[in-house]
DNA sequence: ACATTAATTGTGT
DNA sequence: ACACAATTAATGT
């Protein structure tokens, strides 16, 4: 787990608290579509990505589910250092989109870490300011932009996160991130096929050029 | 290898 | 949005 420790995080860290990490926190792996967490738990806990990819959803009073962002290696929740410190409940659902492998930072530590490392300071206040924009660029899409753009903006999220321009997952499953029908979906990425950006496929989408 | 079935994707109204 | 058609992948024989 150190070597990983310091592949990742040893620019931004001091060694003195990549140890301390290396001593408290736990490794923890999830299989993909196991929720890290969900709307009104407790959180007691903060994960740091080691590897894969996690998306953060929020879910209207009927239960449908829209995508808010993605968090890959290197990242944390910014929610979820918010909510442990106030002891509040989690306003967002957590969902490893593949698997993924975390290191889990008890929020005491976490807490204390805040006060006594400069640069772990830094790195909660950057993840912060960083995922608040994503929040704010979220928020424009769905005020601004069309569907069409949407989705594009949504695949090319997806392809920077899993370094990969293979997109595994059904129509159903994207309409379900972009809160909209499958046959929207479907109609779309038939355009986009049409225009050469993408190659369509059974349970994956290859994509060409965005 | 073939047939059957289930799931995903495509299209017209 | 709905219904149905077409296609593809998975499974059993």
């Amino acid at each position: 787990m150190f070597k990983e420790l310091t592949e990742l995080y040893g620019h931004i860290f001091e060694e003195e608290l990549l140890e301390e990490i290396n001593r408290i926190g736990v490794i923890r792996e999830f299989t993909d579509g196991e929720k890290l967490m969900d709307i009104g738990q407790y959180i007691k806990s903060m994960p740091l990505l080691v590897s894969g990819v996690i998306k953060v959803l929020r879910e209207d009073k009927g239960g449908n589910e829209l995508l808010l962002y993605f968090l890959h290696d290197g990242d944390t929740c910014a929610m979820t250092m918010v909510c442990c410190v106030g002891q509040i409940k989690s306003e967002v659902r957590v969902v490893a989109e593949t698997d993924t492998k975390v290191i889990m930072i008890p929020v005491a530590k976490m807490e204390e870490w805040l006060t006594a490392y400069q640069s772990w300071r830094n790195f909660v206040l950057n993840t912060y300011h960083t995922r608040l924009n994503e929040l704010l660029d979220t928020v424009d899409s769905i005020a601004f932009l069309k569907m069409d753009e949407r989705l594009l903006k949504y695949l090319k999220d997806k392809i920077k996160v899993t370094n990969s321009k293979v997109i595994y997952g059904t129509h159903q499953e994207i309409a379900y991130d972009l809160n909209t029908s499958r046959v929207v979906v479907s109609r779309l990425l038939k355009k986009l096929e049409n225009m050469e950006k993408v190659k369509l496929h059974r349970n994956y989408i290859k994509v060409i050029s965005l």
